[in-house]
DNA sequence: GGGTCGGTAAACAAAC
DNA sequence: AGTTTGTTTACCGACC
């Protein structure tokens, strides 16, 4: 990394886009120091730079909580449910934090994990100042809350005994909600830090609704919720007592909720509407709501105990849905109770019909709806997922036809028809923190999923990611799912540079590319790529001259470089012709016996990201999914196949399309394909795990086709 | 420890 | 003349 990074700021070239290449650059001493002239090391900051940042950041969170896997930590109170702590490949849970480096860790990492990461530690921290704000107001209300105490109490001495009665149990109150608050905060923040690994909390299910909800909708609600003091809490304001109002934003009855994303805006209790008005109204409409929907208790995402749902707030004999494990239930309420009894005074008392409650009813029928719209979506997903797997058996050797395609595929083909050749795309979004909303979840990218064993060894900046890049890394897939993130978080591609200017060379309409055109898709693809072009696009010509799979044609207009597929193949050495069941075993072995644990924990990992990723973000699923079968090297099938308008077909081999020069043609490959079988076959009967997986990947292919 | 592979640096030449 | 393109060599680190 050393090297890198030095050689980095040393040499790197303005150039840009538009091939100005710096290769001349590097001879004069004074023509280079384009480092600086790219704008990441001048003076301002660039959108590059504040990726770098954030990614810092979301790497620091990382690593924490890298860390907590480590030590095995687990909520404390928690709920019901008992998440493996395991959710990331073991053996990067093993490492230190402190061994990680950013770039291992964006390496270790896929892309919507470091997102993850990223909108955790973002969260994390506003959720930090906001229980700071709200210990520090409440402080300083229980502060002043006493000296107007002890003022009172020597103005009017043994006076009014009955208002002092009042006082003091107010401030009671007032003190345990500061408890509460307290207690809140860090269980909060424990959710938080572990949300990756444990979903449906109810602080996650919180999150997702904010995600869900733009700013606006929430800031609105939670002003509804808390910011509108009612009538009564007026007067409890006026005695400095006012327990559900805070200054500025939200309520403590919700901080989890409020924290995130809000403070942001800082609602700034402009408009208050919706005052308290007519409770009525509010009740009818909570009550014609909740008979609406809700046959079904949701309650119980927020009673972790696990409490026979009872119908609505009736007070049952033992049980309430309330109420478990001697507190109380209400969303951010949290009181202890010993029993039932007290339980229901309790519920009377502080949960009575007011605008708080009603509010809070509110919120949580919002909560509800959302999961259930989230629930609904994911379950036509996996039903889809499902029907689609099993029809999978079926067809054990077809090559080629990476299930998916279709998704995946026909994104990444568009997706590249996007951009005008050779412009000089602009970061676009590049100032924006990273842009996770959009990927989102494809939470399991292949290469977290199948970097198992010595992955995180990639410390070094480089692509350097021989197992992905042979037999772990489908490219195609992976840009697809990420293409955004790739395209605006400086992060390294997980690919070989020969894998990606074949990607390139096949997802052009001709299969041909100039040199100017692969640089163009470099940058155009990969915001890291916009950078030190001097080294990187030295290394594309390099890689272009050294592979003979790289095949120079001359065109009319000049050179163009193509893909041999055959060549390409070659590159790694087919051990197994073969037999079988070899194969077979192979292939099983590959999906699953070295994977198993970690695509599991990503299996894990990626339904837990769809619950806490905001509903904006694209539905995470099938494209995970399709990851996983299309396990396969590169670009491969998904482009070959999708690419060629369908054209081709699926059971050519290698050697049939050999034509090295004119290429354009059919293309190819079948090469990989067998993946997918791989996704089935190991899910069936999970082999030991073969010795040498990439074989299977090339070899197949060609069997296949007998 | 040696071989392979991928990334990087750099020298050089030919073409533009 | 300067730049781009292409080839080649060398070195290093990671992995096997």
């Amino acid at each position: 990394m050393m090297v890198e990074s030095a050689s980095e700021t040393i040499r790197t070239t303005p150039s840009n886009q538009n091939g100005v290449s710096s290769l001349s650059s590097q001879s004069d001493g004074g023509g280079g120091r384009e480092g600086g002239s790219n704008g990441d090391t001048n003076g301002e900051i660039s959108p590059v730079d504040l990726l770098h940042l954030q990614q810092q950041q979301a790497l620091q969170a990382a690593r924490q909580f890298l860390l907590q896997q480590a030590s095995g930590l687990n909520s404390p109170g928690s709920n019901e449910v008992k998440q493996s702590p395991v959710q990331v490949p073991v053996s990067m849970a093993m490492m230190s934090p402190q061994m990680i480096t950013p770039q291992q860790m964006q390496q270790i990492l896929s892309p919507p994990q470091l997102q993850a990461l990223l909108q955790q530690q973002q969260a994390l921290m506003l959720q930090q100042e906001y229980y700071k704000k709200q210990q520090e107001q409440l402080h300083l209300q229980l502060l002043t809350q006493q000296q107007q105490q002890q003022q009172q109490q020597q103005q009017q001495q043994a006076g009014k005994q009955a208002a002092k009665e009042q006082l003091g149990s107010k401030q009671l109150a007032f003190q345990q909600q500061l408890i509460q608050m307290q207690q809140l905060q860090q269980q909060h923040i424990l959710n938080l830090q572990r949300q990756g690994l444990v979903p449906l909390q109810p602080t996650a299910a919180m999150q997702s609704l904010q995600q869900a909800m733009c700013p606006s909708d929430l800031q609105q609600l939670w002003k509804e919720v808390s910011g509108v003091p009612s009538s009564e809490e007026a007067l409890k304001q006026a005695e400095g007592l006012d327990l559900s109002t805070n200054s500025s934003n939200s309520t403590s009855a919700f901080p989890k909720a409020a924290s995130a994303h809000i403070p942001l805006h800082s609602l700034p209790n402009g408009q208050s509407h919706t005052p308290k008005r007519d409770r009525a109204r509010l009740f009818e409409w909570i009550s014609s709501f909740t008979k609406a929907d809700s046959g079904d208790d949701h309650v119980p995402l927020y009673s972790k105990g696990s409490q026979p749902p009872s119908s609505h707030h009736e007070e049952h004999a033992g049980s309430h849905p309330l109420y478990g494990h001697g507190e109380c239930k209400w969303p951010g309420c949290e009181a202890l109770c010993e029993d039932m009894g007290q339980f229901i005074k309790h519920l009377n008392n502080e949960h009575a019909l007011d605008d708080r409650s009603t509010a809070q009813c509110r919120v949580q029928m919002q909560v509800v709806q959302q999961l259930e719209i989230q629930l609904a979506k994911e379950s036509e997903r996996l039903q889809a997922m499902m029907t689609h797997l099993h029809m999978r058996p079926s067809e054990p050797k077809p090559f080629n036809q990476p299930l998916n395609l279709a998704s995946s595929g026909s994104l990444l083909k568009r997706d590249s028809d996007a951009y005008p050749e050779g412009l000089p795309h602009p970061p676009t979004s590049a100032a924006t923190p990273i842009t996770p909303l959009r990927q989102g979840p494809s939470v399991i990218s292949s290469s977290s999923l199948h970097t198992h064993s010595h992955s995180h060894s990639h410390a070094v900046g480089p692509i350097r990611r021989r197992n992905s890049d042979k037999y772990c890394t489908p490219i195609a897939s992976e840009l697809a799912q990420n293409c955004e993130f790739y395209k605006n978080a400086d992060v390294r591609p997980p690919f070989t540079y020969a894998s990606l200017i074949r990607h390139a060379i096949l997802e052009s309409p001709d299969r041909q590319l100039t040199l100017n055109e692969i640089y163009n898709w470099f940058t155009r693809k990969f915001a890291y790529f916009r950078r030190n072009t001097a080294t990187w696009k030295n290394a594309v010509r390099h890689n272009l001259s050294l592979h003979k799979c790289f095949v120079r044609v001359e065109n009319v207009k000049g050179a163009v470089w193509t893909v041999d597929e055959v060549e390409y193949q070659k590159r790694r050495p087919p051990k197994m012709t073969g037999s079988p069941t070899l194969v077979k075993n192979m292939i099983s072995g590959l999906g699953f016996g070295s994977l198993n644990a970690s695509y599991q924990a990503a299996l894990a990992e990626s339904s837990l990201s769809l619950l806490n990723s905001p509903p904006l973000v694209t539905p995470p699923s099938a494209a995970s999914l399709n990851m996983l079968h299309v396990g396969h090297d590169d670009v491969s099938s998904t482009v070959e196949q999708v690419n060629s308008n369908g054209s081709c077909s699926p059971t050519l081999s290698p050697q049939q399309y050999s034509h090295p020069v004119h290429v354009k043609e059919e293309p190819t490959e079948v090469e990989e394909d067998s993946r997918p079988v791989s996704l089935l076959a190991g899910v069936t009967h999970s082999l030991p795990l073969p010795s040498d997986e990439r074989d299977l990947e090339e070899d197949l292919p060609t069997e296949e086709l007998e």
